[in-house]
DNA sequence: CCACATCACTGAACCGGGTAAGTTGGGGAG
DNA sequence: CTCCCCAACTTACCCGGTTCAGTGATGTGG
């Protein structure tokens, strides 16, 4: 079960190795004639380019590298990486780049990753989430010069291409959307303090509660967990001026929340609103369906993969928006009682 | 930023490129002291072999493929594939083995990607999810050659490792502790029934349940999605001999059909009891928390990716059983009222 | 009829590691 | 003193594509 290469295709069409490179990669220098017979030849007996080979000549490696950086426990439950990487996939599999996944613990072997895969020549490119103020990872992969888009911001990371989505107009649409409803104390449970997007969240949220007029405006700061989310909540229930909306950052926190609401006795929409950030099948799954702040996270990741497959090719790529986030009600808001 | 190959540690060194090759791979055929000071030169300018050139030499890719075969939508949510992938890297990691994913919609599309990746050298093995009967996978790895872990089942694939967990166990288990409770119309939703380790737990959920005498063992089939859960769940709670516990093939669909029993009015567990199979932070995360059928996920990732690196090394591995599955009472079974 | 361009290809040099086979130099045995 | 052996290297070729500098055949214009 030898696997075919060019020089038996060559052999079997009579000509040189290199007459078959060129035929199957499009280039001038074969006769049509030619190109047709090798390339049947090749469907025939099945060949496959050996991508080893391929990238040790042409230097491309057509992979590109993700890293997760989070406790498998919340990884496996948060649909947003999911969503994300089909998303990459739609991408990357058109042109035929393969994705390579590494799970890390911290972001001082992100950065270990990313040199050791860039050193190994396994991948052309990555893709950078979850990325924190003055992040470890933006001067390694500038110094690298391996090509990156960064997913969340908008924040600084130089000459790096970066993909976000307008997280402080989602959060003013939110608080709208509850102050109209009636709402005047609104709680936020927020994801990692040290996060870039978190912190964007936390001043649009804090501003937009000034502009209205809010003082109850209160973010707790949690860490995407289930645990967090219900200590959280709890924190924000037992108070005497409890608030009568939360908003969490994440759907893992917003069901978390709900449960805690329901294992104290108050009913949700009635007693307490509660609006999810990533809107996910788990925000209908519960029981009210939870409203949410929806995006498309599949094509989130496709724009990604985009825009990272541009910079391969040598493109300068800017700071680009994703699609738009918006509000979609379902039964978890209401009036408050 | 030239990356730096074995020809410059050789220059640094003054010896040649062999040398350097041995040194860094352990081989004999260099000095103690020489060997100490290419390391320290490699070190230093911060060399990782080419893994193109190396696995073009060497034939092997370091890396291992996975095909995610289920719409975006459900594999966002259910977190048993990320706890299996954390689980491989725990494994691939430490050998540093790569893991290359990609996102398919048919078994068919599995087929031609590891076709593709066999040909490419791109993976030196892979890991087989949701194996069905009569697997088209089974025969064409054979027929490539190509290392294999099968997860799931246990079934025929001929002489491809295989790791499985006792489905038939841990649903008797189940079924008699609910019994033990004092049920006796109980139901279960499954996942696809094409599946094998589907099949497997249906046979043995009938069987138990002829053995204890329960005639109302009514298994209905669904999908892992939260629609389809909740929609058999609805089925089951609208009949006039309505069951007084659901067992649910998944966590996704459990949740789903606990949120039905709320929009329903009945009241968990008194009115009817639910015990998930997988369980997941999202068992714990719902109200009240979901009884569950616990195994370690990861540990059986990290048992599938030895298996696997066994196979690639050419070893025979056979079929695995791996570590027990065990109910985890929560507050979603009591006895009926 | 010749100079020149173009086409369709060949041959060989790469890419960067791995490794079998050959080459030293030094030490010990006979 | 010679022979042999072995450690410690070097040399050279392999892997399978890509690419560039030829080369011979054919066509074309003056």
């Amino acid at each position: 079960m030898k696997r075919p290469t060019i020089a038996d295709i060559a052999r079997r069409a009579g000509v040189s190795k290199g007459a078959v490179s060129y035929a199957l990669n499009g280039q001038p220098g074969v006769s049509e004639a030619t190109r047709k017979r090798i390339l049947s030849i090749a469907q025939e007996i099945g060949f496959n380019a050996n991508s080893a080979a391929r990238a040790l000549s042409g230097a491309r490696a057509r992979a590109v590298g993700l890293t997760l950086c989070r406790p498998a426990r919340i990884l496996g439950i948060e649909p947003w990486f999911m969503g994300l990487i089909s998303g990459f996939e739609a991408e990357l599999g058109a042109r035929s780049y393969a994705l390579t996944l590494q799970v890390v613990a911290t972001p001082e072997q992100e950065v270990e990753v990313y040199r050791r895969w860039w050193g190994e020549r396994r991948i052309d490119g990555v893709i950078v989430t979850d990325i924190r103020e003055g992040d470890v990872r933006i001067p390694v992969l500038q110094q690298l010069q391996l090509p990156a888009v960064v997913i969340g911001g908008p924040g600084d990371t130089g000459p790096i291409a970066q993909i976000w989505s307008d997280d402080a107009g989602a959060i003013t649409e939110a608080v709208r959307y509850l102050v109209a409803l009636g709402h005047h104390r609104i709680a936020r449970v927020s994801g990692n303090a040290d996060l870039l997007h978190t912190q964007n969240r936390t001043k649009a949220f804090e501003a937009v509660c000034a502009s209205l007029g809010l003082d109850h405006a209160l973010t707790i700061p949690a860490d995407y967990t289930g645990e967090e989310g219900s200590r959280a909540t709890r924190r924000l229930l037992i108070g005497g001026d409890r608030p009568t909306a939360i908003i969490y950052d994440n759907d893992v926190m917003a069901v978390a929340g709900l449960a805690v609401a329901q294992e104290m006795g108050l009913s949700v929409p009635g007693d307490l609103s509660i609006v999810a950030w990533d809107d996910s099948p788990l925000c209908s799954l519960v029981h009210p369906p939870l409203t949410a702040l929806s995006r498309d996270i599949s094509a989130y990741g496709a724009q990604a993969a985009r825009e990272l497959l541009a910079a391969i090719d040598g493109q300068v790529v800017g700071n680009v928006e994703a699609g738009r986030v918006h509000l979609t009600p379902r039964g978890s808001t209401a009036p408050p009682r």
